[in-house]
DNA sequence: TGAATAGTGTCTATAAGACAATATCCC
DNA sequence: GGGATATTGTCTTATAGACACTATTCA
């Protein structure tokens, strides 16, 4: 890892450092897990059991654990909602570190959140049901419950930044099952945006894109023409 | 700072718990304090008095204390640079946290880097000549010295950063000074980008923007018809 | 056949690149 | 006056929004 080589000096410094000689604050790592459904942005809130807070609505997280890296500590957190952290394959990438001193009653924590993206099948079936998890609508970029801690700020975070990162990067798709229509697709950006979006030239940048293969099927029944199914293509399809 | 409010037995918890007894990584602040001169975006490194590295080149970073905000780490590391942190006035922003397990060989250690921007003059009184620190050019992203730990990635994220917030945000301006020309703008943005852009419609965009107040000076004598001079006005001009 | 959305083609407005013509200032 | 860059204006090209029209599919 590091660009430079370890001397005899550090040998000897290294072995006598004692890294709980010094003050050093907690650290967590929070997940905000989003996924969307019904023309709604969802965040996964669970219930803690375990004081502070007991009762309360938060974001699923964990301590940090000396021998894990931030990421292994997000997917330990995403295991606290009903998804199988190892075989989550959505999209996990690091929001922002919150450190405020009085964040946390329990002392110094600082919290490094993750946001999480998984499409709303993927949600269902273990979902909403299981007891003290629960898919809360965000609304202008806010929950409407109460959350612990400064998750409420955290959660706002994270909307801004899957919106600011919606026009460049392939984030969108991450929240669809693997065929969707172009109906679909311009929906999701429209819930996310949190407005309407001219549907031509949502069409034509999209396609332009290069990013979009048609699967040669079409949607199911749906009592109108049906829309052609389409898959998106990471590194760049046959006209790149 | 919690949106739920603590409870008898939340208090009861709190009393008896003990951070200390659960193991947990150490946490620092790094910060890639950059400035633009001579055509070059430069970083501010110094010379580690104390091991690990001895000697080595590093980004100036120091361990967070309890009682302090993130970002009071970060200015508290940017005294180690010649800047005066209290009449700091530059851009300050949180960049990304680091942690992978093997970064440091002192142990488990976090750290939270962040990026700050100073116009050149600014350093030019402490900067160069103050014995153990340094501007170092980048050069494709990249400073050329070899850096303690990861600190060369961490650059490297920074100066991403700086490119993908110059378009849509005022982080340029906070490497220029009070005044400036139109071609010193785009000369900046030239030297941040690694590119040359078209004068004309740099220039219609940036007056476009209504963020740029012509001073009603102009540059001093240049051997050839000075520029006007304008000033950054963040809010909205006159017709903003 | 009618309802309803998919998909295509055309026109217009706006922003970027290219280029030409002046306008100034310093030497 | 001559050199050098600033500043303005025009033309061309790419892209986004608006709108009209045709194509399908299901009830």
């Amino acid at each position: 890892m590091a660009a430079t080589e370890i001397t005899a000096e550090d040998r000897a410094f290294l072995a006598a450092y004692d890294p709980a000689a010094y003050p050093r604050p907690s650290l967590t790592v929070d997940v905000v897990l989003m996924t969307a459904d019904r023309g709604r942005l969802r965040v996964a809130l669970i219930e803690r059991s375990e004081p502070p807070f007991r009762g309360a609505w938060s974001l699923p997280g964990v301590f940090v654990a000396l021998s894990e890296s931030l990421e292994a500590a997000a997917r330990r957190a995403l295991a606290k909602t009903a998804l199988d952290p190892d075989r989550f394959s959505g999209w996990l990438e690091q929001l922002y570190t919150f450190g405020a001193v009085e964040r946390d009653p329990r002392g110094r924590v600082v919290s490094v959140a993750y946001f999480a993206l998984v499409p709303p099948e993927r949600l269902a079936a273990a979902g909403e049901g299981s007891g003290a998890v629960r898919l809360a609508p965000v609304v202008d970029g806010a929950v409407e419950v109460a959350l612990a801690f400064d998750h409420a700020a955290v959660v706002q975070v994270a909307v801004e930044r899957l919106r600011g990162k919606l026009g460049y990067t392939d984030v969108g798709f991450a929240l669809l099952p693997p065929a969707f229509t172009l109906r679909a697709l311009q929906e999701l950006h429209e819930t996310i945006l949190g407005r309407p979006l001219n549907k031509d030239s949502f069409r034509r940048r999209m396609l332009a894109t290069g990013l979009l293969v048609p699967t040669g099927d079409r949607e199911e029944p749906v009592g109108h023409r049906p829309a052609a199914l389409y898959r998106f293509e990471p590194v760049g399809g046959r006209d790149g």
